[in-house]
Parts: C-alpha cells; sequence; structure tokens
DNA sequence: TAAAAAACACTTGCATGCAATTGAAATATT
DNA sequence: AATATTTCAATTGCATGCAAGTGTTTTTTA
C-alpha cells in the first residue's frame, strides 16, 4: 500500500457514503433518508418481524434500530404491535400510509439505480454485487 | 428489482459498513475509530494541507472534520496551525506522536487489507476497486 | 477601488452507527 | 421445578454524517 486511497476500508466507506448520499438525494423529496428508505422497502417486502429480525436484514444493530422506528412510526409509516408469540419481542408493521409510500419509494429506487449504475455494464454489475456480497 | 437486497445502494452501505467495523475492531487497541485513522493516514502521506483539503482527500464534509480534528488534537496526534497563505484556513500538520502512531496505524491497516480480502483473489480486488472508483 | 460573491473553519441540529448496559421474558441447564 | 444463560427492545454515551447557517478573509465583478 503506497497511499491511503488504496486501503479497501477507504475505498469501500468512501463507495457506501456516495451510495447513501445519491438515495438520500432521491427520497428527501418525501422527507426520508436512505436508511427510512431501506427500512421501509425490507418491511414493503416482509412485515410483521421482530426488531431484530428487521435490523438482521438491513444491517442495522439494536439501537440504530430503536431510532429509525421512532422516526417512521411518529411519521405514521409503522406500527409497533405485540408479539403473541414472544412477549420481550414486537411485530413491526406497515401501516396503510406505509404501503403507500412504500409504493413511490420502490419506484424512486429502481430509477435511482439505473441511473446510479449508468456508467455500469450489466455484467460490471453483476460481478460487483457478487464480489460486495462476499464480504 | 424483485427484492430490496437486491438495491446496489443497500450493497455498497453494507459493505461499507462492514469495512468500518473491522478495521474498527483491528485499531481500537491504540484507542483509535477508523476515521480518525484514514485522517491520520492521509495525514502521514501528507501533511500541513488545510482541512478542507483534508476533507476533499478523506471525503469527510467540514463539520466532521472539525470534530475528528478535534478529537485527535485533543489525543495530541495532529496541530491546527495558522496559514500564513490564507487567514481563513488553517494547516493540519501530525506531531511527533502522530507521526509514532500513523506507522503503527500504516503497519495494523496493511494487515488488515490482507485478512479482509483474503477470500478474494488480485484480479478480483483489481477490478473491484476499479469500479469502486467510478462511483 | 468598492461592492458582490465565494471560500474557509466552525457551530448547531438532527440522523445514523455502535459499544455497553438495563429490565423483562424465554430457553437451557442441573 | 429452580437456577443460570440467552434473547429481546430499549437506553445511554460518544463518534460520525450532513444540511444549514455564522463570521472572517479572499477573490471576483462591476
Amino acid at each position: 500500500m503506497k497511499h491511503p486511497s488504496e486501503c479497501i476500508f477507504f475505498n469501500l466507506v468512501k463507495a457506501g457514503k456516495k451510495a447513501s448520499r445519491y438515495l438520500k438525494n432521491e427520497v428527501s423529496q418525501l422527507g426520508l433518508t436512505s436508511v427510512q428508505t431501506l427500512v421501509i422497502l425490507f418491511l414493503f417486502y416482509q412485515d410483521q418481524i421482530t426488531s431484530a429480525e428487521l435490523g438482521k436484514r438491513t444491517e442495522l444493530d439494536s439501537a440504530t434500530m430503536t431510532g429509525v422506528l421512532d422516526r417512521i412510526e411518529n411519521m405514521g409509516f409503522v406500527a409497533r404491535r405485540p408479539n403473541h408469540d414472544d412477549h420481550r419481542a414486537i411485530s413491526v408493521c406497515l401501516t396503510g400510509e406505509g404501503r403507500t409510500i412504500a409504493e413511490k419509494l420502490w419506484d424512486i429506487s429502481e430509477k435511482a439505480n439505473i441511473t446510479f449504475l449508468k456508467n455500469f455494464s450489466k455484467e460490471e454489475i453483476v460481478f460487483l454485487k457478487g464480489l460486495l456480497d462476499r464480504f
């Protein structure tokens, strides 16, 4: 390593920040952040799961998850319901409003994926995602 | 996009977080974070630059830079000096202690790069870095 | 040259990110 | 069954991340 910009940690963190900023810019019109967007999209795919399970899927830890859920719950997009199978846990659900905005977010995200990746070929994208998944 | 886990923003943010956590774990023995480590490594490569220039290189904005510099300055690793060419700017310098720890951090980071990438071939690493740089 | 615009470091406010801890509830062990 | 361990959501404390704004200094423009 001759220069810190060759450090893989720097490369990955930098790319992650650019991705986060790009998505945030696209969804800020709806008053949401990139993290809130991803949480809602995961819930749109499947909800009525615990906070811990949602955290595993979205790669958010317990402390961060609580705060994110607090905010999108206050906005009316999700609800915490008691979990009858396990009284320690909660069941995180999308509200009707949550589903409505999730559809918009899905649409925005799909378009943003395309524009963000416009300089990359299909093969490059597949290869890149394959590599990233191995971390 | 059939599942949010296919979203490039999610893929990149997730990989960035894993990278950041991995490096932090390696350098925490020295009481430093991954961001502080990268800033010190960039200064080790070249110091006596302005906060703005350092921010450009490390991909940190002005507000974040101020806080990071505050902390590593309090630890005694960097010093803010007046910039005689431009009285608005400061000159960020590594102290002697800063150089000492930078050498350790460089060593740790090089080893961490290797272990973090142990499941990837040289060709894959070159290809990945090339792709990441295009964002 | 005087006024306007831009750049610099810093501050504030709010949103993650994460280690460490808490109290309650479920599971494992004896 | 009684105890110990684990798991869950939440909380606290501190470190980024970033938009918006400040006062100061520099550069541009008129």
